[in-house]
This record gives C-alpha cells, structure tokens and sequence, in this order.
DNA sequence: GTTCTTTCTTAAACTAGCTTAAGTTTTTTC
DNA sequence: GAAAAAACTTAAGCTAGTTTAAGAAAGAAC
C-alpha cells in the first residue's frame, strides 16, 4: 500500500489517523498472470491501483478478437469507468499480464472513503482530470499519425514497456494485425 | 449562468452566498461564430462551459488538414486538459461554430473555488469521471468499428446534432475525407 | 531434453478508405 | 439578386493495412 499513500500524500495531505482510516478501506491482493479483475458482462465494482505488476484492459470485438484499449504500469489507476460510476454492465475485461498486486477501492466504500476524507475528492479529481488529459492526447495521435507513425512513436516513447509485453499485446494495441507488426519492425 | 447552477445543484448542495460567491468568480462571454477561445501554442488559461451554442475542439495535422476531436454541446466543458492543468502550450484550437454563450473559469479563479467552496471538487470530480468514462467507450468505437459503422452508429445516436454541423466537420470528426463520407451517404 | 503451446514471421491476394481533379450546389456577402 | 466563397458530389486510380495460410522460433510443462 506505500506506493499509493506516497502517491496521494504528492497531492493532498493525509494524517496519521486518516491514513490507517484509508488502508482499512482499501483491499490489496495478489492478482496472478491471466487472472481476471473484471469481465464483461459484470459490474465493476472497484477502481484498481496498480501497486506493482501490469494490468490490460480489452474487449473482444466483433470478430471474436482481443482489443486492447489500456495498459496499467505501477502507479496507475485502472477501471471500466462508465461500469464503475454508473453500475453498470461492462463492457471490458481487466486481466494480468503479470503477476501483481493490486490495491482495489470497492465502489461503496469510495463513497465513505470520500465522506471521512474529503481531501481524496481533490486526489481523484486531479487522477481523473490527468486521465482525461492523456486520453486527449492519445486521440490526437490516433488521428494525425498512420499506424507506422504510432508503432515508431511509441517505441521512442516506452522501449522500456515494449520489452515487457509480447509483440501481439502490442499490436492489439497499437489498432493493427500482428502480421503488420512484424513487417513493420522489418522495415 | 442559470444552466450551470441548475447542472451543479444536481451533484452538490451551493447555498445563496455560495452561488453568488461562483457566479462573481465565473466570467459569462458572447462569442460569436468562428470566433477562437483557444489557439495552438497558446496556454490554455480556463475551461469552458456551454450555457448555449456549439464549439468544437481540433488540431492542424501534419498534411494542414483540420481534425476535429471534440464538440461541446450545451452543458458540456471543453478544454484543452493537458494544456489547462499543467499551464504548457495548447495543442488545439477551441472555436465556435454556432453563435455561443460560453462560461469562462480560468485556471487561477478556479483554485480560488476550491479553496472557498469544497464541494465543487466533487462536481468537478464527477464531471471529469463523466468526461473520462465517455472517452473509455470513444475508443472503444473507434477500435471496434469501420469508419462506416461509426459513421452510422453516430447519425443513429445524435440524428439532431447532424442536422447542426456541415458534413465537412463531421467527416473530420469520424477521421475520413468528405468525398468518402458523400459516398457513405449515397449507399 | 522432448513435447506442446504460444508467439512471431513471410508472402501473396485483397479491400477499405484516400487522392486527385472536375463539376455542382448551397451559403454568404455586398 | 449577382458574384464570390464555401460546401458537397462523382468517379477513376491508388495505397496502407488486412486476410489467409503455412512455417519457424521461442517458452512452458512434464
């Protein structure tokens, strides 16, 4: 759980008592390789942080294949968010791409957890509002480059991250088919 | 200004004083058709809300073709997040394409309101969260679809909103040319 | 260390969506 | 209400990215 009270107390300040408040509300568990947080169908019924470990999150679409729409690194927050504030049916599975532990704020107790601590309100305002700022910018590159562009962009942007998963993840990702992948780290 | 203080009474309680405390910290601006409240390498300084009118959100690719990313109805905010929250140099224009009435709250005011009135940050939280969980599904459509089911799926959702925008516009907005959307129309 | 499963590659045929270019219709301006 | 500007259409040729299919390499499991 340190990682994410280092995180919150980035942005808000958090008392002794207030944080032990917190981390009695908060779940943390293991989450094995391919072990599912949510799946369609289901009403996501928490808001995860990535502790340590690697989330996805995809749908299957009408083809019967995997999209993947988000990655979760340590440090991330990661949720069906439509399922989650509205609960309602969702639409996206969230799995582990590696094992790892996941802290898990259950959708009733956010509600309490913002009454006895109003501060967290700014935390996710401010969690929520960065979200939506990359999710801005990611559009932006969805239109203005080709697939080839994106690949070599975000290959520059996170070498790091293309080692960790594998080369298929990636082109889920990325919008393309894995046979273009391949062609294009020929080029 | 009475859109917003209905929208916000609907997530929070405001008091007499508090309205008025807002509203003398909420500039309200006429801005007319094709007028700009935002222009690329600009800062971004207040988010934008929609009491009447129409503005959309886009950016000049690398060809110099127009690509709009978002549009604001009435009762939507707009901005340029990445911009707005970290005071960096906008990627986007914001203009009108209807005569509008646009609240403005400009990013020092804005922290002034939290400070003085709390409760706007759960407002805004949920604004945010909204704002976010819209997108998740975006590009969901986007990875999911053909240009041509998208095309569909939006003319079925918002009929009334087609009737509003040139076609040009909407072409840019699903990410095709407008000779291609003229042949989606014809079949 | 062999077998099974998962991931990656190659290449040829195919198609959704783009480009170019010209013409038509609609809207704006004076 | 005529002229200019903006928006829309049609059609032919083109290209980025897909599909299909088969094989190779790498990882996991026993």
């Amino acid at each position: 759980m340190q990682n994410l009270i280092t995180h919150i107390k980035k942005h808000v300040t958090l008392s002794e008592a207030e944080t032990k408040f917190l981390s009695s509300n908060i779940k943390s568990i293991h989450v094995k390789k391919k072990e599912f947080l949510l799946q369609e169908g289901n009403i996501c019924k928490a808001n995860y942080f990535v502790e340590k470990g690697l989330l996805r999150m995809f749908f299957i679409n009408e083809k019967g294949v995997e999209q993947i729409t988000q990655f979760a690194l340590e440090n991330w927050w990661l949720s069906d968010y439509m399922s989650f504030i509205m609960q309602t049916e969702a639409k996206f599975y969230i799995q582990a791409i590696e094992n790892s532990e996941v802290l898990v704020v259950e959708h009733h107790k956010q509600e309490e957890l913002f009454k006895q601590l109003p501060q967290l309100e700014k935390y996710f305002r401010i969690m929520t509002q960065r979200a939506y700022a990359a999710s801005q910018m990611r559009f932006k590159y969805f239109y203005d480059y080709s697939k080839e562009e994106n690949y070599r962009l975000f290959v520059s942007l996170f070498p790091k991250f293309v080692q960790r998963i594998p080369q298929y993840m990636l082109a889920s990702y990325l919008g393309i088919t894995p046979e273009y992948l391949s062609e294009l780290r020929k080029r």
